[in-house]
DNA sequence: CCCCTCAGTGTAAGCGCATACATTTACAAA
DNA sequence: TTTGTAAATGTATGCGCTTACACTGAGGGG
């Protein structure tokens, strides 16, 4: 059963095909009687206008795109079974369940800010993760539909990234610095480090640990000189142990462990724990826990990115909150600002941080 | 400066866009040297095939459409501000937070399914908004441009879903009983309810207060059919209180509130309060909490949803964990299946619910 | 040496719509 | 009635791609 074309609802209307398109488009350009037969034909039909046909005569689709790179938590996925009938499972569960679950993701609150503000603007998004060997397949599909785009820093290469950005609008997510030549959107990584880094000076004279991410992230990066910038603001540059390991919960309880064994033998905490990040910062309130070490009491521990559980761990995390949703929308606002103005300078916007002083980091008095 | 096309890049490589169109869609049909120079074409000019146009000549677009009704939300989304350098905003943050957030939505989890599985499947999905008056509109140009699509119950108005459903495959996520003439996906509402039902009648004898949405709802109607089939199991059919409201923490503060008051004046507590959704029972419990009145001690409380916030409150919360992602999984399957074996029956999907008990209705011995 | 086959390539016809431009109609003024 | 004008409608082209079909030339079998 072929779907109905104008061709169809302008012979059951007994008009051409330019007045069923204008009636869809322009009502107030043709006579109310005719419309009205039209909209009859097209009712009648159930008539749906290809978005493809559109597309390609308009030159633009109102169609925004989102482009993730892949993650194992795609990859993991299992099939899904459907049941014709679904059933009950009880489950006690008097445990306590980590529940570390796809919706920590950092990308999770990207894609919402940005549905969000594409539907507030009237925009559809589509959104799309590259898979393995054929990402680059998936990314050009997803560009040729777009009005313009959105991507995740070194989600794509430069080489392909670069002659399209000539043709559609393009804005980055990345760190500070990285991109210069595209629109770009970022979030005040080293400032609000620094920031939350000065206050942790001000509560303990004893020598500090950062626990950072990876040499090679550029948040990671960005995150270690906004220390350091408060150290020197201090002059204790000399004050610290560096550690840099991956961004994971797990890494958080290695180093936790490592402290709490040294102390234990006698030596002595440091004064402040810094993270990197929030789950960095969790593992080593788990390990301080179990080894009975009071934070903030005996040390202080600082995490970054304001993770709901950040909120909810005892004592709660002194942290810094990226406004991740806000980055999703900034980069919609971005675009459409483009459409208004085609030329022009690349535009980087830089989000400001908010530094959330909680118990972790605020010893009794 | 117009986008190159296949023209551009035929005429670059010397060869007709017929072998253009080849290399990109079956190389092994082209000779690997006139390939090769195509390929090269591609590349200096940064050619990225249309969609739109592929789309028309191909009919169809490798894209799944999700469409939700609009939620206040949106409507309620300010203006995002968009600072060339961004700044540092230092909160004291020793309060409680509620946090009350987009993110709790149903919705949000029902996206993140089908992207997963969209994903997962090499299609992109493509989500959309009904936005006040004109989200027909919305909704039939979304419709335009996707090879099959998922719609909530409700959403759209069956004159407009029944003849679309006639040229694409749809996907409606309802609750039982609804949409029968669809391919569809619900869930166990009503045995779950049900089955958390039959467990808290164990724990008391005394009568009990059902607080359940609204009458409208299809949801609140099913659930509230699962309390009865399990009152009537028991004999107890008359051992209830029925209270219908909305389905807001809100409500559950006012009559947790309503019920603390009545016992404070000499009245009896109900043995337990069934909720017909988290966000009641946790309202409820903050007015026990406030009020002194110990839970599961003296009174017992139970939810429906199993959010994440049910697993971080004080008790933890009995519920009944819908398994909302998988909806959303469940229906991009679907489609994909109905994509292989277009004609046949309409099928209903109903997925299983887990009965997640905890301290909420676990008298202490 | 001719004819057939087949791989490789080109030609051209849509796909369904928007729209510039041409034509017709309706109506008012002359 | 004629003419002028604006509103309403129709005609025809092109948007960029895929693909059926036609064509070419090379190699193999007779």
């Amino acid at each position: 059963m072929k779907p109905p074309t104008v061709y169809d609802v302008a012979e059951r209307a007994g008009v051409s095909i330019a007045t069923v398109s204008r009636v869809l488009r322009s009502p107030d350009r043709v006579r109310p009687d005719t419309a009205a037969r039209v909209e009859a034909a097209v009712r009648e039909l159930g008539y749906v206008p290809s978005g493809a046909a559109r597309g390609l005569a308009e030159r633009r689709t109102g169609v925004l795109g989102l482009y993730l790179p892949g993650f194992d938590a795609i990859e993991d996925l299992s099939e899904i079974e459907l049941p014709e009938t679904g059933g009950t499972d009880i489950v006690t569960d008097l445990g306590k369940t980590a529940d570390d679950h796809i919706a920590d993701l950092y990308f999770d609150e990207v894609v919402r800010g940005a549905e969000l503000e594409a539907w507030r603007r009237g925009y559809a998004l589509m959104v799309a993760v590259g898979r393995g060997s054929n990402s680059l397949q998936t990314f050009t599909d997803m560009a040729g539909r777009v009005d313009g785009l959105i991507v995740l820093a070194r989600a794509v290469p430069d080489a392909v990234l670069k002659p399209l950005a000539a043709r559609i609008p393009v804005v980055v997510l990345s760190s500070r610095g990285d991109y210069e030549e595209f629109d770009r959107v970022s979030v005040s990584n080293r400032e609000g480090m620094a920031a939350l880094t000065d206050h942790v000076l001000s509560r303990t004279d004893r020598p500090l640990v950062y626990l950072g991410g990876p040499e090679e992230s550029p948040d990671a990066r960005d995150r270690r000189r906004g220390v350091r910038d408060a150290l020197e603001k201090h002059g204790r540059a000399e004050d610290m142990r560096w550690i840099s390991d991956t961004f994971t919960r797990e890494t958080g309880r290695r180093v936790g462990r490592e402290l709490a064994d040294l102390a234990d033998a006698g030596g002595e905490l440091p004064g402040a724990v810094l993270c990197g990040n929030d789950q960095m910062a969790l593992g080593v309130l788990d390990e301080f826990a179990a080894a009975g070490i009071e934070v903030p009491g005996r040390v202080l521990v600082s995490g970054f990115d304001g993770i709901p559980a950040a909120a909810l761990s005892s004592p709660r995390l002194s942290t810094v909150r990226q406004p991740i949703e806000d980055l999703g929308r900034a980069a919609i606002a971005l675009l459409d600002e483009r459409f208004q103005e085609p030329a022009g300078e690349p535009r980087g916007v830089r989000l400001p941080v908010s530094v959330l002083l909680r118990e972790s980091t605020e010893p009794a008095r």
